[in-house]
DNA sequence: TGCAAACTTGCAGTGACTGCAAAACAATCC
DNA sequence: GGATTGTTTTGCAGTCACTGCAAGTTTGCA
């Protein structure tokens, strides 16, 4: 009784850990993030504090729904586009990959998300904090790339400026999200790209 | 009794908030950031646990020693530079000096700080998320400099690339203060100016 | 000296988060 | 099917950050 990789109890443990995460951002739009309790989230998904707290290592981690999984994943995309692309594109087109397949698994998630972001926009800064082992994962992907020495700056900058462009833009999405949020990190990562020394030409009515 | 602008009550007031912060950076120097109550730091402080959060609404913050007069007074600076100087430019510059002025003044702290850092590194990234404000005024300066309106994201793009040069520069001064901190904010700012979609060119024994 | 405003403090309370040990459960072996 | 073993869930007791409130104390000023 056994499918290749997806036992009951694996199955059971994506559920719960879904059920958490969606209790968490659905209570909290509804509510305000700090008008919302653990207590009140664990017993939505109906299971007790103390299981909350094996799944998530905290009410924030819960509210961005952070996956083990994507940074691994991330890193992999990166490697494994052909030799010729540059590492600024590979990392590029991973990011925007990435987000394109979450925003499609789960855009509901993330449309509720915004609500609570606009209000607490310190959460989505917080959000990035616990990311550190991630991020050195992208960073040794980018350098690898690169050939360039662990100690280099270069991966860890861009690597940083991903965080920075995906901030802004989600920003600027909960303002208005007419646009779809991978065209704004495109866009960002893009001026990270051809650099900030200059001002961009600003075209009327765009952004 | 009042010499222009420092009252005793205003002179208790920094004495209070710059012994809080000395002794939290002190302590979670020495014993490690959460082996370290706030009821040990506002003992050490010789004031009480609910006066260290009249100052500081958070231990994170009183490690940091966030200070509120620092966002206006960068951007302060940011907007005294004269015309021809680019947006760019005047960010760069006004960041720098900012940083410069702190290291003279307190150096020490900043030694000790980096010890914590080392051990918790999203302590860094945490210590810019109740910064908005600060980061809202930078944005709004450097959007007047550059004759951009409210809504564009170049401003907001170039404060979160500051940030993230800041901390890239303070992870690599962490492991070898050999540099200054201000050349590593410098050179990180200079990539972003100069733009990461193309591979610096790697020089033997530096960075 | 005396009043008003600003600061400090204690206290009681809320809520996030942790470690531990026992109970419930799922996979496996006979 | 039933015993065994490894995993997950749960309750519980405890710690600690942080808040509002209502005194108490200190400073600024007339």
């Amino acid at each position: 009784m056994n499918q290749p990789g997806e036992s009951l109890r694996d199955r059971k443990k994506r559920r719960t850990r879904a059920a958490l995460e969606r209790a968490t951002v659905r209570l909290a739009a509804e509510r305000g993030y700090d008008h919302v309790t653990v207590e009140e989230i664990a017993a939505e998904a109906d299971v007790s504090v103390r299981t909350f707290f094996n799944y998530f290592a905290s009410k924030d981690e819960a509210l961005i729904g952070a996956d083990p999984e994507a940074g691994p994943r991330i890193a992999e995309r990166i490697l494994a586009f052909p030799g010729e692309v540059s590492p600024f594109d590979a990392y590029r087109r991973s990011i925007l990959a990435e987000i394109t397949d979450e925003l499609n698994n789960a855009r509901d998630l993330w449309l509720l998300r915004k609500e609570v972001l606009m209000q607490r926009p310190d959460l989505l800064v917080r959000a990035f904090a616990n990311s550190a082992e991630s991020e050195q994962l992208l960073a040794n992907a980018v350098g690898q790339r690169a050939g360039l020495p662990e100690s280099h700056v270069y991966p860890r900058l861009l690597v940083a400026a991903g965080s920075a462009a995906f901030r802004c833009a989600v920003t600027r999405w909960a303002l208005d999200d007419s646009v779809a949020l991978g065209e704004l990190v495109g866009e960002a990562l893009a001026l990270f790209g051809t650099g900030l020394a200059h001002v961009p030409h600003h075209h009327e009515g765009g952004s």
